[in-house]
DNA sequence: GCCAACGTTGGC
DNA sequence: GCCAACGTTGGC
């Protein structure tokens, strides 16, 4: 069982919008950074368990929490020239790009923000604490894990 | 292979 | 809106 960290933009798509999904299911698509894309690819397995985080907003933070639902497959925008997402360099035979689907499993008790994760000392190391850092899905550990749930 | 220019991310 | 950090692109 893996921990990881997954990022979305409220304004695009929400924690709500995932838990308002008929399956509450949706295909983390879009990704188009290649480490980000090497840990859906590579490493997510079914059942890893995924902090859903809101970022560039009000209050930036953790808000939930969901599980990856499937294997990694490719991710089908990046064929479409009509989405905002269309690489031409990703071709069906070889693709460039991979995506997870993930299941809503809950909301956390209460955003658990940014500026309070770096309060804990624990928590020093956390690759989202890191300045500059910018990627979108990154590894959690356990003891990560288990301390952040303790915070809500 | 180097590196300047440029675009994007995302906190503040 | 600002700007630091960082990835990508493309000329050489």
């Amino acid at each position: 069982m893996n921990y990881w960290l997954m990022k979305s933009e409220p304004n695009a798509f929400s924690i709500d919008d995932l838990a308002h999904r008929s399956d509450q299911t949706e295909p983390w698509d879009g990704v188009r950074n290649y480490q980000a894309r090497n840990f859906m690819r590579d490493q997510m397995k079914v059942g890893d368990q995924v902090f859903f985080y809101h970022s560039n907003c009000d209050v930036p933070g953790i808000v939930g929490i969901m599980e990856v639902a499937g294997k990694s497959y490719p991710d089908p925008t990046a064929f479409d020239p009509h989405s905002k997402y269309f690489d031409p360099k990703s071709h069906p035979a070889d693709p460039r790009w991979f995506l997870v689907d993930v299941k809503y499993c809950r909301h956390t008790r209460r955003i658990i923000p940014l500026a309070e994760l770096k309060e804990h000392e624990p928590l020093e190391g956390m690759q989202l604490l890191r300045k500059g850092n910018r990627l979108s899905i990154m590894p959690v550990t356990k003891k990560q894990w288990d301390y952040i749930l303790r915070l809500e």
